[in-house]
DNA sequence: ATCGAAACTGACCGATTGGTCAAGTATCGA
DNA sequence: TCGATACTTGACCAATCGGTCAGTTTCGAT
């Protein structure tokens, strides 16, 4: 962007890229619900237009394709995803790491919810897209992970469970209150989750993780 | 069935009601598979008939409609559910029934991968036709078990922790094979998961569950 | 005022959707 | 052998699908 345009777009909000911008954000949105909520296949341009309030032409116009605006969304949960797998060492504190893991896990299943059901859906139907991901950067973070909690299970600091299937415990329980939130709501007899909630749920599922594979608490984490 | 049905399908085994017998069968579980996949709105009664081997208006000759052949579906999933849904008492023993519980539920998703992804579709679209079954026997199902859970906390057998996120967290966890298996196997760099697979996972989401409530184990699972 | 590019959109396309229907064939008890 | 019932299926339907395209409007830079 040159001095000029940013002079231009300061002047007035809908200067050059502002309207692409705008409309596209809409785009996404509207599409991140509808492929949420039927998958792929099930999702139609129609029904992504009319939340959108654009016609059904416009959201062609600046998405290209069906599959390019599906890719597009499914980049951009795992930008949010990659975001957040920071990397530890094995000198880290075995509680902290976990809690932490837990908490930014539960806060992305809670802040972007259509996007952690688009992703489900496209695991259930098989990772038509992502299987390339899945067996490639998201296996080698794993693996990574896993070496890790190993050599704390060598020096006592946890018990010596297989770290593939406590990530996927973590996984299971953090994403389920985004993922199956229709029926956690309908068996709770809530209109949503509370943000107190949420943190009573991450303070249950720390708890249980912790104590389940024996990490001892955070110092600052007075028993109770 | 009407006594007529029950007289025809005693008199011969490939009498009439065999060959319907048969053919929903095998509908049944095409269809599964095909709505597991792409949930509701994303499956087509082509992609369907062609998995049964049947011609399309056959399929529909015996099913009535897409809407129909789906809540058949539903149905038949739920039944499996509720007959792993036995009563339990304030007398039993914590560890047994805990154990009993993750270890049904696991073979659950186990047995029936195809008919567990159909129920996560349809919570993910947000339970358009199950939304009676969650706020009425679903949630007195766990409202009752979250009772029990909340005396044996009273009596000192397990930590005060909030049943109901206790159970979501069993549920998503042992689900979690069956809905992800795409994510599961993708990363782990399996073609399936085996017996012996299963009964590890289930051997530590129930070590974990336990421990992590304050649970003690059974009597006869030695420690080691 | 004018020009080029970006934005916009209704009309339209062939393919697929769930579903109907009439015309069959198969199988059975009588 | 015969009538009834269950079963089978290709042809067909209106509606919707993803996508194309030509034509128009909008807008900033000159």
């Amino acid at each position: 962007m040159t001095q000029r345009d940013v002079a231009a777009s300061v002047r007035t909000d809908n200067g050059n890229g502002a309207t692409r911008e705008r409309n596209e954000r809409e785009i996404l949105a509207a599409a991140e619900r509808v492929f949420a909520n039927h998958g792929y296949r099930g999702a139609s341009l129609a029904a992504i237009a009319a939340q959108a309030g654009l016609p059904k032409s416009n959201l062609l116009y600046y998405m290209g394709s069906k599959r390019g605006l599906y890719v597009r969304l499914l980049e951009r949960m795992m930008a949010r995803w990659n975001a957040l797998l920071d990397d530890i060492s094995a000198e880290d504190d075995p509680a902290e790491v976990l809690e932490a893991f837990i908490r930014s896990k539960m806060q992305l299943s809670r802040r972007h919810p259509e996007g952690s059901r688009l992703f489900a859906a496209e695991i259930l139907a098989g990772a038509p897209f992502l299987q390339d991901y899945l067996r490639g950067d998201l296996r080698d973070w794993v693996q990574a992970r896993a070496a890790i909690f190993r050599q704390w299970a060598e020096r006592g600091l946890m018990d010596p469970v297989d770290p593939v299937w406590l990530i996927f415990l973590i996984w299971s329980a953090t994403q389920h209150y985004a993922d199956f939130e229709a029926q956690v709501l309908g068996i709770t007899d809530r209109d949503a989750l509370s943000d107190a909630d949420v943190e009573e749920i991450t303070v249950f599922l720390t708890r249980m993780v912790l104590k389940g594979c024996g990490v001892a608490p955070r110092a600052d984490e007075s028993e109770r």
